[in-house]
DNA sequence: GCTCGTAGGATTGTAATACAATCGTACAAT
DNA sequence: ATTGTACGATTGTATTACAATCCTACGAGC
């Protein structure tokens, strides 16, 4: 949105980080579990890719969290406690309330426009129960608030603690199904900005948030605790 | 601290580890300046490592946000540009009040003590205006902070973002000298959690990162604008 | 039967080499 | 002055090789 307009993008993004994304989403498509070895060979098979791509792939994900390297026992999927994920809540609550404000803040008539439809977008999708809907509306959600905010900082940081999560959200929504309070709270953010109402949109993004927590960490207290 | 009494530790960690450590710390060092190419080559030869190694230390780097990488042109050092300084200011002021606040909240005897202990060597540090003791004094009150929060995930975010602004932070140290409001500002935040005040703790880290944003800010205006 | 030591294979860590793809620049042509 | 092009330099990727380390299993000794 930012760009100039004639601007070009490259055609073929470097291998290595069509590695990091096809691992990516081999992880949020539960395809490995947490806790989980990728050992090179596999990776290297799995991607076609040679072990150089491939090991510096593994360097870009350990800096995202999503995997862990043990010295000469190699990359492990991540492992997330509830004690973690509380914590990553619990940073995730103030950021995405700045997120919201920021937006409320600086919002003009395209961010509302496309506030609007996606409201309507989410409601349908939520309607239909397609998993695969909801995340692609929610996901729009985040590019609005992200693009009204302003901070790219902020969005990254909120980005990657989500993927994080997205270690376990996915198996959590195969179990309970999906939440119907979603509307509702998004929503109250999304009027919130359109009112341009800081306050509102601060305390409605982290309603949002807790609630999912609540939802999340009472999912994991049901778990059976993974073998360590 | 939270480790094993006996917990060993490997003795030497892996080449690109090194490798990036030494990186950062030239960072650090102002050895290079922001928007500086850092080629494979030169970084081979200061190191002494070999360009895979390097190379994965790089995507590490990378990670982190302290380079960005164009492709087929090689790493740069990041540029801050002053409105993503402000961004990245805006989101630590929240993420540091939630730190001190649930430091308050979890302290026991021996971070009390700590903080005490502590608040001496930064005063002692501030009079002598010694700028290595300064930073080292910083460091020992964040890591108290860090343990007493118990939430490694935050400690993870706020030491990324610091450590993005370091690569500006010495510069303006250099240029203006210390700040002597320092001391007041942490000692509130200590104080605060020496009485179990989350409230107060929060407010006070809050304002202790606005001050320090205000400062860089201010800086930043009267600095001439690096030739893009 | 149990503990300990060790040999072996498998995997990761690092280096070295090679070549393709791309970029920047200087120089020549119009 | 602009455009085209050739060249060198750098990065991207693959391949090979070997050292370092880990895990497992087997066997010696008690």
């Amino acid at each position: 949105m930012t760009d100039t307009p004639f601007r070009i993008h490259r055609a073929v993004a470097p291998v290595r980080e069509q590695v990091a994304d096809a691992i990516r989403q081999a992880l949020m498509a539960r395809h490995f579990q947490p806790g989980d070895h990728l050992s090179e060979r596999i990776l290297c098979e799995m991607t076609g890719a040679s072990r150089t791509a491939v090991r510096e792939a593994l360097r870009a994900l350990e800096g995202e969290g999503l995997i862990e390297t043990i010295p000469h026992r190699g990359p492990f999927v991540t492992r997330l406690d509830p004690d973690r994920v509380a914590g990553i809540y619990d940073l995730r609550i103030p950021l995405e309330g700045l997120l919201a404000r920021r937006a409320a803040e600086r919002a003009g008539a395209a961010t509302d426009a496309a506030l609007v439809d996606c409201r309507l977008h989410l409601a349908t999708a939520l309607q239909e129960a397609t998993p695969l809907g909801i995340v692609a509306a929610k996901a729009r959600f985040y590019d609005i608030l992200d693009e009204a905010a302003g901070n790219p900082d902020l969005s990254a940081v909120i980005r990657r603690h989500v993927a994080l999560l997205s270690l376990l959200w996915p198996a959590m929504i195969a179990d309970t199904g999906g939440t119907e309070t979603t509307l509702a709270e998004i929503g109250a953010i999304i009027d919130a900005i359109l009112t341009r109402d800081p306050d509102a949109a601060d305390r409605a993004a982290r309603d949002h948030i807790s609630e999912a927590a609540r939802q999340m960490l009472a999912w994991l207290a049901v778990q059976p605790a993974p073998q360590s």
